[in-house]
DNA sequence: ATCAGAGTACTCGATGCCGAGTAGCGCTTC
DNA sequence: GAAGCGCTACTCGGCATCGAGTACTCTGAT
């Protein structure tokens, strides 16, 4: 048996087809694209045949029937086995359960934030905060159609979900930025004195004194 | 001039190092280790080098001179360019100012929720939720120590931005919790019909009606 | 009859990434 | 003095991924 290997979302997503009813790869792509499966999963159909053809040599799916329509190119249609069943209930199940941690870029770049000037900084941050403030207003609005259609909320927890943390993101950029903007944020005198560059002396930038007093030997 | 590639978060980290000082490839690691980069950035180091071929051949950083410790294998320590430094600030800059959709595996997962029984479900968030707990008051206590070794909270930031984005994940998956025991979810009916199972005529799982109906011609 | 254009159903080569592996160094310990 | 051990400083093969490209079909208009 070939080592499991859940990094690709689009595995799974082939697999909660295919657990529904037989499909070949092109249906499986129109069907997620149609149910806009696309927003919520990291989804790239260019990898689509490779992703059918590892779950088939992992022996999770299995070639269930060809098919041709006129003169295009035969279709093989393919269903989950029973391990590939059990694997998609698994591997939703470590999902649900497991919070895993997922290194989102604006934490890294909120990690590099004193290698830019203040000004810069703050200048940016507006920039997101009010971005994030559109995008919240639009999904809030198109939510609120698809609901006003009948779609269950249940279909919908995800986006929910997504707005969410995008609410809280825009609360903690605002407060961030206010913190900055009145000079309030502990350590912001030497992050303006190290960005000031008129030749004072000043710590070395990222002065590692700093994190060797923090961290000491705690190991 | 090489296309530009912002999707390693490594190569920013080592853009960032070498705008302090010059180093070698292994001082760029041993140095993001200490100051606990990998908490916040996704780094792995075995792609290290890679990296850093890669940022050369782009032209963002040269060679600046090579040394020898010992009868080590020899060092070559890198600087960056003009253009390395320019591209590090963009880079920064970008992530900053445009938030970007990121995909996260909770997500997915949420959004294959019918696929899988009401009561998995319920058993499975609620893991999730004590474990998110747990998470959360870990990270809260190791915080308050960094803070009163003296670590200023302007290096902290990515982890508060990391805490309260786990807060209200938190909230979100009590609220999610309340609401399907309860039974007042919308579509929690049919949810439950359709892992019944019982051969009572259930509408088949996912039925396509409902996105039909919901998303009609909606482009 | 044929032509444009939209959509269908893939294909492919270059690039990137991962993580296990490893050889040498120098300190300690007996 | 040599064996063990943890650290240093990389290396490498294989797999996944990406996204642009392609060739083909069908529909409707001229």
């Amino acid at each position: 048996m070939a080592r499991r290997n859940r990094n690709n979302p689009l595995a799974l997503a082939v697999l909660m087809c295919l657990a529904e009813r037989p499909m070949h790869p092109y249906e499986i792509a129109t069907t997620l694209r149609r149910r806009h499966k696309d927003e919520s999963v990291k989804l790239n159909y260019g990898s689509l045949y490779s992703v059918v053809c590892s779950l088939e040599r992992r022996g999770l799916i299995v070639a269930h029937d060809t098919e041709r329509h006129g003169r295009l190119p035969e279709r093989t249609v393919y269903r989950p086995t029973a391990a590939g069943r059990l694997e998609a209930h698994e591997w939703l199940a470590e999902i649900l359960s497991v919070p895993l941690k997922e290194y989102p870029a604006f934490e890294a770049a909120l990690s590099f934030l004193p290698g830019m000037a203040p000004d810069d900084a703050i200048a940016l941050l507006e920039q997101r905060a009010s971005r994030l403030e559109v995008a919240l207003a639009q999904a809030r609005a198109g939510r609120e159609m698809l609901e006003e259609r009948g779609l269950p909320r249940l279909l919908l927890v995800e986006s929910e979900f997504e707005n969410e943390l995008r609410a809280a993101e825009l609360a903690f950029v605002r407060r961030l930025l206010d913190d900055i903007s009145s000079g309030s944020l502990d350590g912001y005198d030497w992050w303006q004195a190290i960005h000031r560059g008129d030749g004072s002396p000043v710590p070395a930038p990222f002065d590692e004194a700093h994190w060797l007093a923090a961290n000491g030997n705690a190991a």
